[in-house]
DNA sequence: CTCCTTAATAGTAATAATTATTTTTATTGT
DNA sequence: ACAATAAAAATAATTATTACTATTAAGGAG
């Protein structure tokens, strides 16, 4: 039956995206393994980089869409991991961090901390969803 | 002499990222403006986002660009805001965080923490430039 | 091992996000 | 008011991503 099946591309793409130490994007998969696969499709990179990430194989940072705040005073967010929308966290922003994660020749300046969870819109559908 | 004007546009573009609390997209704001300014034009909004988070007005949240990571276990990253590279940071990774993050009706599961600043190539460039 | 089913690919087209270019508008100093 | 030019509008172009379709090939049944 309807078996999910680890072809020879999901596999390169997955260890390629291991072996880097520079969190790819789709493009620099694509480009690197190119080499030995000529007739690999761009397409086929970002379907699997995704079906990955689904299986929980890989991790997606960043999203395709940027946003702004006016929030200047360095602080720390929300992300809904259902629906996406961003918002304000409560907690206090820990400068003291930034000194923590230095780290061979980088200077360190700032620091952003997202939350992933469920927001309270898309918690309250989920609870519909289980009462059915 | 070459002054920079602060025209209405600007004016009402920077209002709405104030006055939001959605952490908006570009798209997002032209929208809400729209409404009111119909020869608003979405060029004009990037634009002038970009130069207010230039002057420092704005934070600009996230990237254009999707990047995948293979380790798991939750860690976090550097990120050089001269070339955009990212690195892993050797830091901890605190779960305990995810706990006092939380709010109103979200529910926390993990975390994204990502330092901001100079990678050790670009900040190598810049001693180049300050010694010429 | 060969055949069959169908998941997954390659190739291609379409959409979305962003940036660049060109002409027009309008702000600001004189 | 007028000139100089920053910024806008309008539009085109580029980049990132997703969707679609015909073809290929992985994996189980015989």
């Amino acid at each position: 039956m309807g078996e999910r099946r680890f072809s020879r591309q999901r596999e390169r793409i997955y260890q390629a995206v291991r072996a880097s130490q520079v969190h790819p994007t789709a493009q620099m998969v694509y480009e690197e393994l190119r080499a030995q696969m000529p007739r690999l499709s761009l397409g086929t990179v970002y379907r699997n980089l995704h079906l990955l990430a689904e299986e929980g194989l890989l991790v997606e940072l960043d999203g395709p869409v940027a946003r702004f705040d006016a929030q200047l005073r360095p602080h720390t967010h929300l992300r809904c991991m259902r629906c996406g929308c961003v918002a304000d966290a409560e907690m206090a922003y820990d400068g003291g961090l930034d000194i923590q994660a230095a780290r061979d020749g980088w200077q360190v300046e700032s620091h952003s901390l997202i939350f992933n969870g469920i927001c309270p819109a898309c918690g309250k559908e989920s609870e519909h969803l289980k009462g059915a």
